[in-house]
DNA sequence: CAGTATCAGATACTTGGAGTATCACAATGT
DNA sequence: ACATTGTGATACTCCAAGTATCTGATACTG
């Protein structure tokens, strides 16, 4: 029962991988697994003994590129804190390449479940890496021990995804800051 | 250059475009034209002849569900309207049928700036039809007359769209008109 | 080494749905 | 009467995903 016969050549994947991602990246979701072949300089065959279908291809590209830096600021305030992480991630969506992809993602997140549970897990992963921020801001009694912490980090996340997923204005970070912490009431 | 020939039965047409909602709203955008054209009990040739492509069908039901009843009410405080209108919405996200659509609609505006155009101005105007809420505010002083008021109806939309399209639990509205009336800093 | 299982690449096939073309027939204008 | 256009039915083209098969290459097993 070991293994016999000829090896996988790793250098295959690794190629189909890569072309797969430069593609998802150029093109979004529309090329075909003969593009894809073709980019990675590969037989069609090969494609689809690593993948079953193009939706699984499409499943780890994705599951790849959910994991970029996050920024773990330390301003001494929450308000700095915030700004920096409200700043960069406005500063990606401003990016052509890194919008057209999440639109992309989260577009086929609202069809397929099983994108939609890569993000999900995946944006509360890249969320938990800066948590400290908020457990920081409660020592220093900034926010109240209990607060609903998910819905603080949610608002914005949904906030700049709906935005952009409609192409709609994005505004400037300290506006969101402020909204975030003071709330729309006069004070 | 008059109009000679047999009329487009209207019947036809109104067929057609219910047997396209009926289809949108209990299975996505996951359904054949073939499958319009029995619904409708109509011939397969007609659908085409209505809308070049199933695309251009889609975008006119689309738009057609945009026009939903929003809540406009006037409890005599910014809390208690904000209160109804997040009940409303959080309500809506709540009918399987309606979750599910919206869910394909945010998808498809991801990869469909035309889809996204429709979405977006839909929404702009579903917002406007209830302006009046803030109007008030600003009038009882409970807003700042300056306040951005595309920047708290979009934190409210975009939330509830992200928490929907991924699947992740809605929270009760008490808790999200506090934080978006008070915002998250500890009083 | 011989045998054989498996990978790589190429190519042809199957399948499913969108969009097109054509038919006979019905309805409405000139 | 006749031309023109809608209607339903059917058959076709086109495209891309997925499947099957073939030849040759590679590596394990005895």
């Amino acid at each position: 029962m070991s293994a016999r016969g000829r090896k996988a050549d790793p250098a295959v994947g690794e190629r189909i991988r890569q072309a797969a991602a430069t593609l998802v990246l150029t093109h979004g979701l529309d090329f075909t697994m003969d593009d894809v072949a073709a980019a990675a300089g590969v037989g069609r065959a090969s494609v689809f003994r690593r993948y079953g279908s193009k939706r699984d291809m499409l499943l780890e590209a994705i599951a790849g590129f959910m994991d970029a830096h996050v920024a773990v600021p330390d301003t001494g305030s929450l308000a700095g804190d915030l700004h920096v992480v409200v700043t960069d991630t406005l500063a990606l969506w401003r990016l052509p390449g890194i919008a057209r992809l999440a639109k992309q993602v989260y577009g086929e997140a609202g069809r397929d479940p099983a994108v939609a549970e890569i993000v999900r897990t995946g944006m509360r992963t890249r969320m938990e890496r800066s948590w400290v921020v908020y457990e920081r801001a409660i020592e220093r009694g900034e926010l109240s021990p209990d607060a609903d912490l998910w819905l603080l980090t949610d608002l914005f996340t949904g906030f700049v995804a709906y935005r952009g997923l409609l192409d709609l204005p994005l505004p400037e970070p300290e506006e969101v800051v402020r909204a975030l912490l003071q709330g729309f009431t006069s004070p």
